[in-house]
DNA sequence: CCCCAGGTAGGCT
DNA sequence: AGCCTACATGGG
């Protein structure tokens, strides 16, 4: 495998396409933060960064605030052609054809702890709108854009903040959590398996099994876990289904037949599912 | 009026 | 352990 990317002043050029795309990368659910300005030109932002992709003729140019930030970030390093072709089944195989140039980010933690909880039984486009909100009014001023908000800066919210920029019932799991995460090392998780590492985030208010999941998927770069939400719900019960189960039980489900691909797999389901209805 | 959206918490058996 | 329901808010 060659490399698909290469670095000069600070712009990342993609080169190649047959795993990466754009759009697939924003549009798969794993990221809440991203402008679409047209077809050919997406802006990203993550944490205190932004990354402006333009699509060229011979791939991308990435021109963004720190390139080896952003290397990592969409994960430039993964062979996700060989991961793709480790998908057998026939639906994998349709979901992997779809969503080709789909990459699981790797964003930052305490990002999606926060915007995990307010994704819960919440639609897309408001958890967006929401997210933003937060990121305006507390967020560093970059210039042109605005940082997401630190920990000391969200721990001075209160429930009637987080009820004003949309986040609805789940304010005061949001204020529940920053308090808690004030004397919490999120280091730690990193040294965690993946079990023990969902146990500590359930112990959060507004984080149950599947945002446990997604923050460890996304932010802890987990690949064992397999989110279950309405979509995947769906996706068990059109391809895969032997049997009633919880969302908890086809988790365990979906995992056990992807084991450590789990991840991978549920995006490009995930993904596939969402656009086809 | 209903149901749905990347579900979870709290209360009940 | 499982099942039930309320939960803010906006859209179809």
């Amino acid at each position: 495998m060659s490399k698909i990317y290469r670095v000069e002043n600070n712009i990342i050029y993609i080169i190649d396409t047959t795993s990466f795309c754009i759009k697939h990368i924003c549009e798969c659910g794993q990221l809440f933060r991203f402008e679409r300005k047209n077809e050919h030109f997406y802006t990203i932002f993550s944490q205190n960064h932004y990354a402006n992709i333009k699509k060229v003729e011979s791939g991308y140019e990435i021109e963004c605030s720190d390139a080896e930030y952003f290397v990592k970030y969409f994960d430039l390093d993964c062979d996700y052609n060989f991961i793709k072709n480790s998908f057998k089944n026939s639906i994998m195989e349709k979901a992997v054809e779809y969503g080709y140039g789909i990459r699981i980010l790797k964003q930052d933690l305490f990002e999606m702890i926060i915007s995990f909880i307010i994704s819960a039984n919440n639609n897309i486009k408001r958890i967006q709108k929401t997210i933003n909100a937060i990121c305006s009014k507390c967020g560093k001023d970059m210039g042109g854009y605005y940082a997401f908000p630190t920990l000391k800066r969200l721990n001075e919210c209160d429930e009637d903040f987080f009820k004003s920029v949309g986040a609805g019932y789940r304010a005061s799991y949001l204020v529940d959590t920053i308090k808690k995460l004030n004397s919490y090392d999120l280091e730690k998780l990193k040294g965690l398996d993946t079990k023990s590492a969902r146990k500590e985030l359930m112990s959060f208010k507004g984080i149950g099994r599947k945002v446990a999941d997604c923050i460890l998927l996304f932010g802890l770069s987990r690949q064992d876990v397999f989110p279950v939400d309405t979509w995947i719900e769906k996706v068990y019960r059109d391809y895969f289904y032997e049997g009633e189960k919880s969302r908890e039980q086809i988790s365990e489900f979906l995992t056990s037949l992807y084991k450590g691909l789990s991840g991978y797999a549920q995006q490009y389901l995930f993904y596939y599912k969402r656009e086809l209805e």
